[in-house]
DNA sequence: CATGAATGAGCGTTCATTCAT
DNA sequence: GATGAATGAACGCTCATTCAT
């Protein structure tokens, strides 16, 4: 028995490996231009091997996406639950969010900048279903504190949802445009001092008057 | 005469065939999923020809980009030529960029949400910079908007690079959100509500309490 | 165990008839002539599979040159190793030159007659260096023999390094004109009158009087 | 009539500019690498205007061969009748060849270093046996300056034709070992050291001792 | 379970040659 | 006669996937 326990060990070792790897490659080259040989050298497994964890390099690319999209969640409903006024939640999910942009750069390209591709169109549905669940559970979490600022009366009567997702677009939009080599040229200044003048804006949006 | 005319016209012609036939298959696939030999297919010209209008696949994809490019800015400069007050000429490009996603939703995409990966990285920078240089231009034109805003005493004195730059962030991210098919799961409303919604919030915090 | 060197064995077998095919087409039809899908095709293996064992055409290419001298290579220094006089042993440099010339057309042609063009230019160092060195060690070996001539009082007193560069050349040349066509039309004679002709003409030139 | 004269003067000078651009590209390049269109570009002519006066590459490739032989035989000719002694007649044809090889770089590798793969093989016989027949007399020439020679007391009894032969294969090969990078590595003298001390080694051979 | 050798379809690009004008 | 646009067959090379061991 013990020794059924150590190889299921081994087997979720080799497959975090296996992700970790593949994770960094599809970062630093995309995805197309990540071979499944330079991941299965970087693993130090055979191509083969690959093959038994993961059906196709698609399927790797996609869970590569979920890993990533749980640490970020983790991070959001977090702030969630620190109980503070509902301006300060909203400009701390704007730092989390720009946090998680730098520590994770390789993740937030993968999961919002790359190429996907009709990467996940043809994967069982199961593969995605939990991390949409995050996603919209999110959402209600984000739109039930700006109802809870109309309803302190620190925000003017908005559609909590639209802010919500108004507030997220805006945010992955100003860091998109940092991704592009050829817009920092015309942009002219750093994320930072963009992203927060862009939160501060959308704040003063909202407050009441 | 009449027949060196008529042959440059043919040749015009068949350059914006493959232009067209190449974007089409641009869009659907993405650059690396698409190949030549379907452009030339689609365009009922053989591959050889191809490489006679343009230099490489690279090129042709730049062509493609620049002629969606060109469209935008026209649209952008006449919205500034419009002569109307600095919060209607704001909320009208907003307008335009989302006119612009409608009407040429390939182009859109092919612009700013498909990765374009090294594509441009080894192009002759000619080809580019002309782009840039609109681009930039655009840019200088929406702060001067939001200059004289300010001068003319309804917007707060912002820094007005900073709220063009962020407005065209923001609104690019809002069309991002819908280009995933996951995404508009988790967001459940059409694009023109948020859009809009998102204007407006945008316009609410630049304009003096 | 039996099973990883049989393996091995298989791999180098492979190897081998990879060579052996390229050999046979690069000699036929010089290096730009000869295809890559050709040599897959004779070898009876996949296109890709030549490229498990070579990193391009030009390395199969330097591999089936590096092949060939070191059969000539083992011939000569051989040679140096009889422990004949020097006039002899310059005489039977001469005939085992010749002799591979007859044994190995093949071979001679690609090493010595074949355009390479760029062949080696891009290719690592060390691919070529070791043949380098044998041709270099040969020369100094030959140079050793005039020079023991000229001590024993044979020879007159040449530069040994010119003399074993011109007997080379010399060699060579003949041996040249007879690989075209149109030149042996004009010679009339066969190769064999002619080397050995040269040989003698060549150590008359070095016997003092 | 005089039209008809200028057109054909004005043929001939553009089957000659196709030449001269063709010779310079072919020795730059190689017989492969280089292509129709940049022959056509250089000599200011459309791609389809070198059909009507070439039929092929490798014709055009053939006639500039002749062009380069034309000059070297003519060269040797003028030595022969310059009616200098046997020993110094032979020097002075070494030095002539050496000569063209420094003056003619160009057609000298096209003539005789570089592949010409099947160029000749499906070519109309007129287009060589010229050069074919002239190769002949030169070589009679020789012979006869040998035969001479030996007559006249100076040279030992060789079989003239033989000793022309050896001095043609062997000056070639001189200059042959030198167009390889790798050999010049090997050699490490230069050229004209070594072919001057070929020369006299090799009438040193046949001088009566 | 793990391997890694083998596959083969596919890619972007080139270029000698043709032919309607 | 001269043009030059068009062709299409090749080419060297890649790489996700398979499968015998």
């Amino acid at each position: 028995m013990g020794i059924e326990e150590r190889r299921n060990r081994e087997k979720l070792a080799r497959r975090e490996a296996i992700i970790v790897c593949a994770r960094e490659l599809f970062l630093a080259k995309g995805f197309n231009a990540t071979t499944m040989d330079e991941i299965a050298q970087r693993a130090e497994l055979s191509k083969g091997t690959l093959y038994l964890y993961f059906n196709s390099k698609e399927e790797l690319y996609v869970t590569v996406m979920s890993e990533g999209l749980k640490i970020l969640f983790d991070r959001i409903e977090e702030t969630f639950n620190l109980d503070l006024p509902p301006d300060q939640v909203i400009r701390k999910l704007g730092e989390v969010y720009y946090r998680y942009y730098l520590d994770h750069r390789d993740y937030f390209r993968i999961l919002f900048f790359l190429e996907h591709g009709d990467v996940s169109k043809q994967l069982p549905r199961e593969l995605i279903q939990a991390n949409l669940d995050k996603g919209i559970r999110c959402l209600q979490l984000f739109a039930g504190v700006v109802q809870n600022g109309i309803e302190e009366g620190i925000f003017s009567p908005v559609d909590p949802r639209k802010a919500a997702l108004a507030f997220w677009g805006a945010t992955n939009g100003i860091l998109f445009l940092f991704e592009e080599e050829l817009n920092r040229e015309i942009i002219g200044m750093d994320v930072e001092q963009l992203i927060y003048y862009t939160l501060d804006l959308f704040i003063k949006g909202l407050l009441k008057k």
